[in-house]
RNA sequence: GUCCCCAUCGUCUAGAGGCCCAGGACGCUGGCCUUUCAAGCCGGCAACACGGGUUCGAAUCCCGUUGGGGAUACCA
């Protein structure tokens, strides 16, 4: 049977990086298995749900390259791919519910509430107005009074799930971490719809998936525990529950959990920014709680072969900075140059430079650059010199270069230059030329070539930087030096 | 607190009882190459959390301890 596998993210915010490596696994075990990736926006948190939110998720995907064959834009047989768009859907299990005696509407008010809480909160020690979540930890359940009611009455209520009173415990098997059991007393009554009819996650999230027959639910770590309550909705329903696969969360290099709030690498789109290629992003985020033997570096073609779940780790990862940049690195050192130059084009304009994709200056300047870059900004950065006419040279680069032992050997220099067919070996020579002829040091004749034609010490090879600025412009640098 | 998950170099990890006095990668570091800077190549440092078992034999299995993370909402 072929798999059917969502990413089901709740559109508060930017794409993170732990949801994308989510969207990542369960999008390549898709593609592995000839599946579909079904795309579902879990927007039932109105307070912080937003349209922008939406489209930031579905940017982030397509700049990565995750595709979806359901969701938003890609109509399919299970719509709405909008959880607020099917309200009545809840509704009616809810009421299904309700009519089988397997849920209950919940009119207790807060002072009721509040009463039963205080009464624990005393019982223990602790302060009338303790935090409710405190009083949680210490054991605090709510157990309604309406539990056990069927009448209904005018006024607002939450719908809940009615946990029937079992004894020994019940689990799954994750595909990633094994048996994972809970007992069934550790399950309370937990709300299904809110008073303003909402579903809460567990009862939208067992709803959708039904409806949308996804095979395998891939998820962070931090869903284990909501596996259970989901299971029991199954079970009621009388639904057959899908599998499940947890995978490891991903932790700051402070080893906190990657939040929004703290760590800025959280957003996928800062690293486009970075002017870190997507595929190199897809490769570290692959390799952080995955791994193939001793292999490092991974095509997409790779991965959609070599992915499983029997693979993925247990364990939590810790961000690592280092090994994003050299994964970039490697990719772009390695990537086809054309696909580079199409990634690098934005950032020359963002460095001030009005280039088209097509300039045939580009694939050499990539050339040159890629093996000197962490990032498509280093490159960017590298290239606009010479798009520029004449250069600003460094005041000690020509103290000590274009001294005037300096300037003779670059006068030298010059003189074959004239002569030569532009061309990156020919130009090489020009150094061997002039060492031959003066039994000066190699160094002593390129450094001056090279900051009088750059500005500075540091560049590519001298043939190659020379074919990188063009005749003219190189010859009119060095007159400029020369001066 | 309770429940759940986890535990190999600083970091990501290989390892499914003997092939491991533990391998790879990043980082760090020494060197080679070299007209600069990179890249590349060769080398080095560095780990099985602890304690009990099981076994002829354990990083690998079991138990406990410790440590880390997650969940405990009318968020997802």
């Amino acid at each position: 049977m072929k798999p059917r596998v969502r990413f089901a993210p709740s559109p508060t915010g930017y794409l993170h990086i732990g949801g994308a490596r989510t969207a990542l696994f369960n999008w390549l075990h898709a593609r592995r298995h000839g599946g579909t990736f079904v795309l579902r926006i879990e927007d039932t948190d109105q307070e912080r749900s937003t349209p922008e939110s939406v489209q930031a998720i579905l940017d982030g995907l397509t700049w990565l390259g995750i595709d979806w064959d359901e969701g938003p834009g890609k109509p399919g047989p299970y719509e709405p791919y909008f959880q607020m768009k099917k309200l009545a859907r809840y509704h009616e299990l809810a009421n299904q519910l309700i009519a089988e005696g397997k849920a209950y509407r919940d009119y207790a008010t807060e002072e009721e509430t509040r009463a039963a809480r205080v009464e624990f909160a005393k019982s223990k020690g602790f302060a009338a107005d303790a935090d409710f979540l405190e009083l949680r930890k210490a054991g605090f359940k709510w157990r309604s009074p309406w539990r056990d009611k069927t009448e209904q009455r005018e006024g607002p209520f939450v719908v809940r799930f009615k946990m029937p009173e079992l004894s020994g415990s019940f689990g799954f098997d994750d595909q990633v971490l094994g048996r994972i059991e809970k007992p069934y007393e550790d399950l309370d009554d937990f709300v299904l719809l809110r008073t303003d009819g909402i579903p809460l996650y567990n009862f939208g999230c067992v709803v959708d998936d039904h409806d949308m027959h996804i095979t395998l639910v891939g998820r962070g770590q931090e869903h284990i525990n909501s596996t259970f309550p989901q299971l029991m909705l199954y079970k009621t329903l009388g639904w057959s529950p899908p599998q499940f696969a947890h995978f490891p969360l991903i932790l700051g290099p402070d080893r906190e959990k990657l939040s929004k709030r703290r760590h800025p690498e959280a957003d996928v789109m800062v690293h486009k920014k970075n002017g870190i290629l997507p595929h190199a992003l897809i490769n570290f985020v692959a390799r952080l709680g995955w791994s193939h033997g001793n292999d490092e570096t991974f095509t997409l073609e790779d991965l959609i072969q070599k992915f499983d779940f029997a693979h993925v780790g247990h364990t939590s990862g810790v961000w690592n900075p280092e090994k994003l940049s050299w994964l970039n690195e490697h990719w772009l050192k390695t990537s086809e140059p054309k696909d580079v130059v199409r990634a690098l084009v934005p950032f020359l304009a963002d460095a001030g430079l009005t280039v088209s994709a097509d300039d045939p200056r580009l694939v050499p300047l990539v050339l040159a650059f890629r093996t000197r870059a962490k990032t498509l900004v280093d490159i960017a950065n590298a290239a606009k010199p010479y798009f520029a006419h004449g250069v600003a040279i460094d005041p000690a680069a020509a103290a000590k270069h274009l001294s005037s032992e300096g300037k003779a050997m670059l006068q030298k220099a010059r003189a074959h230059l004239e002569t030569l067919e532009w061309a990156q070996k020919p130009l090489d020579g020009v150094v061997d030329t002039v060492a031959a002829e003066t039994g000066a040091k190699k160094g002593a004749i390129a450094q001056p070539i090279r900051v009088a034609v750059t500005g500075g010490t540091v560049s590519p090879g001298i043939g190659e930087t020379l074919v990188l600025l063009g005749r003219d412009e190189a010859l009119f640098r060095i007159d400029a030096a020369l001066k």
